[in-house]
DNA sequence: GATGTAATTTTGATTAGTCAAAATGAGTAA
DNA sequence: TTACTCATTTTGACTAATCAAAATTACATC
């Protein structure tokens, strides 16, 4: 029932609400974060007020309702889902499946999903790491470190990286930057503004903390 | 580039010209298939002009540019991959294939379509029969008799199906006439408009003609 | 040739989504 | 308080796609 556009608005705004504190999203990032002018993010907030999907008070900002975050998570595991598909069954590269599924994730019915679930093993995370919502809406809520505030010296392994640009995963994945690779930070630089880490057998990798920000790891 | 909707209206266009001779189709049967009031048809069908996508004369008929024909076929061969896919790779039945892929149609990227194709191996027919267009939108022309014309008492094998209906496919699967599926015509009755086939040890079907139309087979 | 019918085209309106630019307002600095 | 700045909202306009209903036209029939 939902329009592709809607489902986009309500897909950005969960994400962009889990970076904020109160859930509270102001205009001018909700703007930019779908990529449209703000006086555009205005008229939309409005219709999908007008739907229950959203909470909106004039200048103050924009809040997902219950009915909005159900959907936006059902958005979420659509893409997720397909990510994973794409890699996982058709063979494509990690770093081009995001735009992909940015597509897909408006077109697979529920009937279609659940195959591919099924096909996958019911998977709890997608190539990037992040997890995937439940058909009921639920995420697992890991607490994860980066590279840049783990512990020095202590075995670690990826388990999420943070951004979906097609250059930055291809760098990711040369430098063995994926999820499931077992790593240990070696040393952290302030004045550098560096982290260095090595992993396994490779030659030691070192990256700015903006880098080392969007690699999450987990102990081992 | 071309929108969902326009990539619509060429398909359905490239499916009523192969119907009609001298390839011109009739505004009022092209809104029909689209599904829309005929000025909608008009002001389309004008838009498409601009776009050199199909010729028209005003009040006389539409018929595609091999532009148009091009893009049609690409979205055929999208559509019946899809079709192929999720019979063979996520198990739906071919009952259901069709609506899903009416929407996945417009949303696979030449990679994933690629990928599909391949990981299937390269298959010339959906699972209704009908032919999959190659990439370069190449079409093989097979021509069939249907059980309401073929000869009688020769063996046969089933090769298309023409009708999408779910509850049409079901009643064809359940009576054996499914592609692949060998069978004899047993009897032809013009004043009952029937025609009874027999399927292997099955017991003999008998259907009408209008449905034994639909039912294309091939010399065994 | 005149007329009637049915297909087609035109017209006027609507909805969803969008932008640019003007107007508004809330908070900060003076 | 007053003024200023910057985010936000409003306004006016546009495009794609649609419909209903009025106007047109081609064709068959008388």
């Amino acid at each position: 029932m939902p329009s592709t556009t809607v489902e986009d608005y309500l897909k950005r705004l969960y994400m962009l609400q889990q970076q904020t504190e109160r859930r509270l999203v102001s205009m001018g990032s909700f703007a930019a974060a779908v990529g449209v002018a703000p006086g555009t993010a205005t008229a939309m907030v409005k219709t999908l007020e007008d739907s229950r999907l959203v909470e909106y008070e004039s200048r103050q900002g924009v809040r997902l309702t219950d009915a909005g975050e159900r959907l936006a998570l059902h958005v979420l595991r659509r893409h997720r889902l397909v990510e994973q598909f794409l890699v996982e069954v058709l063979g494509l590269d990690w770093s081009e499946v995001h735009p992909e599924a940015e597509v897909l994730e408006h077109a697979i019915s529920d009937k279609v999903l659940a195959r591919i679930d099924e096909l996958l093993g019911h998977p709890e995370v997608d190539p990037h790491g992040d997890p995937i919502p439940t058909p009921a809406g639920d995420v697992a809520d890991r607490t994860l470190a980066s590279l840049a505030e783990c512990e020095i010296g202590q075995p670690m392994r990826v388990a999420q990286v943070l951004d979906q640009d097609e250059r930055f995963l291809r760098f990711a994945d040369e430098s063995g930057l994926t999820p499931g690779i077992d790593l240990t930070v070696e040393s952290r630089d302030d004045v550098a503004d560096a982290v260095t880490v090595r992993a396994g057998e490779r030659d030691a990798v070192t990256v700015g903390t903006s880098v080392a920000a969007k690699i999450l790891v987990e102990g081992v």
